[in-house]
DNA sequence: TGCAGAGTATATAATAATTAAAAACAATTC
DNA sequence: GAATTGTTTTTAATTATTATATACTCTGCA
């Protein structure tokens, strides 16, 4: 077999609709509306037209093609299910590396990995393309991958990049006007993060989805592709870091939320040096907390 | 025929030149003695050696391989040359872009661009997902690729990460001691730049090089596989469109060079805003020139 | 018995071949 | 002559095949 027939079974399922929807005896349109309405090529419309006369669903003779009967269950063709979004791949990806705590210099079986994903190989030989870029994972001369990351250098490196993007997404926030959207969103923020601070001792586990959304309300106001892009990746991985270091959670979050606090107490005065020294701080503070959390695993 | 033979035949030849290496009569050493000399697995020597056998050069049995004649010129196996690294893959793909002006919006043929750059289709595949990260091209829904940059957008938040990028490098730059190799480095590129200076009416056309070295300098500070990584592409879209841009390329060129020398002396001084100051000058001059060298392109 | 090397089986990834789908083109009908 | 259908060509997704790699078993000798 080569490629599965899931759109023409789709199609052909699609054509029976409209065939039911019509009385028997009357006529379809032309090939090319019908294509427009499935939303698929015509030769697909007039493979699945040739199998709905085969059934004798349809009488067809040239540009005339009339319903003969409605259709029964057993007429309908079994669909697949969809393949995997890339997004989902990648979440799982990750989340299988940093789960199961795959270590660096793994080798990667790509026929093994794709099954276990369930994606097609070549799905999976895409994504390991693109995450190369990033330098998470690496070719080998002869056939297969290998994992070089997390190590500490990674974290380091990532680190020290996200700090990067960061300031530069404060230093753009600083300057935005006062009825700017984002810091419409950030007065909401400063509310959420003041009343979680009220009752952390209860939620603390609250805090992971706020520090989310803090983040990416800053980073929203660099409207720029390679950066976005970068910060899915980042953010991805810090998220799953800090589900994973349950030591001082509590104490770690109530920290956090307090800069977060002074971070947009600063944004808000628009000093840009100030915001940039809150931002450095908190920035720090989250590396430090990415790269003991990896000690603390490596040591487990 | 499946994958290609090369490695066996590379490995039949290296055979042959041992076999003849010794007498007529003596004994090949272990497979796994010569699967290493060869730097193969062991079931392609023993493939080899098969052959070898058919041709009559060695009589094996057992673990006896005898060698029965000296090789002569046609038990040679014709070697096909290697295929094209990933580095020459990318620099000919931005090439042809940027060249042939090659639209946004263009849907890119694998079978066809594989067959042009010369490469196996799965390897530009693999390619165009790794620029997919970079948000250059762009997977269709049901097969294939499309162009998307370099239009204004595209050309625009390249500039700004890479002003992002650069900054960041020239906050490490100050930050060196007086005797680091980038420091020198810089030493010899101040010279470099007042030489052409000195001589530009004639030798305009040898910035482009010592423009790039210069870029290069300043980032090579930033030990990051990130940065790194969209160094490498941005420095290669600059290069390009620098090349193509010929009006005032003198003034330019000129220009440009003082606006580095200026940025050398800040660095040196190590005074961090006259630095930044200095480079966000340069950079914003190096974005309006890509950015006019796209309008007069589109003009074209 | 231990071990070095030979033989065998299985796994993996690169590529060719195949096929579904799309698109382009030509022919036909109203 | 416009719309529709019939036919051919092109394209890319996927499977099948094969070269290569690796893991494992077997054998002969010290």
């Amino acid at each position: 077999m080569a490629r599965t027939d899931a759109r023409f079974r789709e199609a052909y399922n699609k054509l029976l609709v409209i065939c039911d929807s019509m009385n028997t005896g009357s006529k379809l349109p032309s090939e090319l509306v019908l294509a427009g309405e499935i939303e698929v090529s015509r030769t697909v419309v007039r493979s699945a037209l040739t199998r709905l006369q085969e059934q004798g669903v349809i009488r067809w003779h040239g540009r005339e093609k009339t319903v003969m009967r409605s259709s029964e269950v057993n007429d309908q063709l079994a669909e697949e299910k969809e393949g995997v979004p890339p997004e989902v791949l990648e979440a799982a990806f990750l989340n299988w590396i940093l789960r199961f705590d795959v270590p660096p210099g793994t080798a990667l079986n790509v026929a093994k990995l794709s099954k276990q994903f369930e994606v097609a190989s070549h799905t999976l030989q895409e994504f390991l393309a693109g995450l190369s870029r990033f330098g998470l994972v690496e070719r080998r001369p002869r056939g297969g991958w290998v994992l070089l990351g997390f190590t500490e250098n990674f974290a380091l490196e990532l680190s020290d990049f996200r700090i990067v993007l960061e300031l530069n997404a404060v230093r753009h926030f600083v300057k935005l006007p006062a009825e700017h959207e984002a810091r419409e969103q950030m007065r909401v923020l400063r509310e959420q993060h003041m009343s979680l601070l009220a009752r952390i001792d209860q939620d603390y586990h609250d805090f992971s989805p706020l520090d989310g959304s803090f983040h990416s309300c800053i980073n929203s106001v660099v409207k720029n592709r390679f950066v976005s892009e970068f910060q899915k990746v980042i953010s991805l991985i810090f998220h799953y870091h800090y589900q994973w270091d349950k030591t001082a959670e509590r104490q770690r979050n109530e920290a956090a939320i307090r800069e977060h606090l002074q971070l947009i107490d600063a944004l808000d005065s628009g000093d840009e040096a100030r915001a940039i020294e809150a931002a450095s701080q908190h920035l720090a503070t989250s590396k430090q907390t990415l790269l003991s959390s990896l000690l603390v695993h490596n040591l487990v």
